[in-house]
DNA sequence: TATTTATCGATATTTTTTTATCGTATAGCA
DNA sequence: TGCTATACGATAAAAAAATATCGATAAATA
């Protein structure tokens, strides 16, 4: 199935790693120096074992009645998931969602770090949002030449999504964080990756008619 | 395990449904009457049988050589997700994602409707924020006692999570749709769904590193 | 030093999710 | 009407993920 070059397993794990190192930076804030599963688990509602599990992928070793070392792990998860450096990316659509994005602070915990802004609004180009310049989107092109990134947040109106989309893949960007709700179409080797709020909400939804007794 | 209590199963299936809304409903805006199973997985990269599983959830039969009616699983996902009417909400934390969740504008394809901002900032009591009203956080209390609102949104900075989540369940909130990166402890009634872009943007990470030669 | 206790980690089991196989139903068409 | 191609759906199989079991190890304590 070519569709599925790029699957890769261990998927679910590789979703809670970001979860584990949010708490493991934390806890290294405060000096700790160890952190056993138990102590994850309940902090993120899982079992100890699936956490134990996890850190199967880290090839961090516990030693028992002590737990993990916070620091080996928090290296070995950033290793793994290439937040050890500055991972460059652009974003095209400085709108609200955009703007939000390029003014989240916490993102600097995964080393992204936002080189430009690319818009189609006159208005925009040549400001500066939360210290990001904006380009226009013409432009693209020519400067992806000169930027490192292959990095590239898509938060244009899904209407024009897989028109950008295109052009990105031609500027040489690797892989789409995708906010619109469109199914962008990429060659198989460009990587893309939706964010879906709507999926959130669903699970929400269900879960609250589930279990709830009164309506809503 | 009574964490667990509101544990669903085809949890991956729910995650999928809203993505087949979306096209589903382009379709019928476009006057189609019938999809097939291969064309909505092409659409979403998964294979025909995945759809034709997720769609025994919907009970809605698919004729061969046809497909399935389109009016039929729209109305039936709606139904399952609770989306066929207004879902009354608030958001707490009215900044930056705040806002721009308030002013996006794709929201009302899930029927959400959100009622009241609340915010601890004077300069926005008082204001609408695309017309939506924003109110003093001190008095969520009062207005959620007259207002239907049973979920709320979660945006305020990821300090003030903690307690801005205990005010919300004593207030009668039942669900939480958490966009900080906290991780609120709640009763075990009350159901929260934390939406953590850091876990796509691993993901993404994870694969471009696997799959790409060259380096980033 | 022996005992206790917490915690890991190897292995096995169960559960959940995805994928495959193949018979069946149906629309279109000769 | 009978043939053919298409798409579903029941059942089975495979794969992946989560959970359980339990022995081993190391710290704390007596
Ligand atoms: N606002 C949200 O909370 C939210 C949440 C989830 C997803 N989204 C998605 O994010 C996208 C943007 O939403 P938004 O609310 O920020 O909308 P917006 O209209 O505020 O922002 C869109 C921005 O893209 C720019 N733009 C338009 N066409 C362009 C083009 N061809 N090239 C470059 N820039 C272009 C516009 O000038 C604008 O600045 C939408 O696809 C939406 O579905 C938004
Ligand atoms: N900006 C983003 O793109 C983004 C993305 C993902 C998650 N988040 C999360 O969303 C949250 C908000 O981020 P932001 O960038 O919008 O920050 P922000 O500072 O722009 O917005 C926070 C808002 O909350 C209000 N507030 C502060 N304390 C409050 C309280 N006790 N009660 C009510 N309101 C209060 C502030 O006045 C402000 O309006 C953070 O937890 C952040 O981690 C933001």
């Amino acid at each position: 199935m070519d569709r599925n070059v790029f699957k890769i397993d261990k998927l679910p794990t590789v979703r809670r790693l970001p979860a584990y190192l949010h708490i493991l930076r934390q806890l290294a804030r405060c000096d700790e120096k160890f952190v056993s599963s138990a102590f994850l688990a309940e902090k993120l509602n899982i079992e100890p074992i699936l956490v134990r599990k996890d850190f199967e992928l880290t090839r961090v070793a516990g030693t028992p009645r002590v737990g993990y070392s916070i620091s080996g792990l928090i290296a070995s998860i950033e290793e793994f998931l290439g937040w050890g450096e500055d991972l460059d990316a652009i974003l095209v659509g400085v709108g609200q969602l955009g703007a939000s994005i390029l003014g989240y602070r916490e993102l600097m915990d995964f080393r992204l770090r936002i080189l430009a802004g690319f818009d189609s609004d006159p208005e925009k180009v040549g400001t500066a949002v939360h210290g990001v310049p904006v380009f226009a989107v013409t432009r693209l092109e020519e400067l992806l030449g000169r930027l490192r990134a292959r990095l590239a947040i898509l938060t244009v109106p899904s209407a024009d999504a897989q028109n950008i989309t295109d052009l990105l893949v031609s500027s040489g960007i690797r892989g789409i964080w995708n906010y619109t709700s469109e199914n962008i179409v990429v060659p198989a080797d460009v990587i893309t990756q939706k964010e879906d709020l709507a999926s959130g909400l669903a699970v929400l939804c269900v879960k609250m008619s589930r279990n709830m007794p009164s309506p809503l």
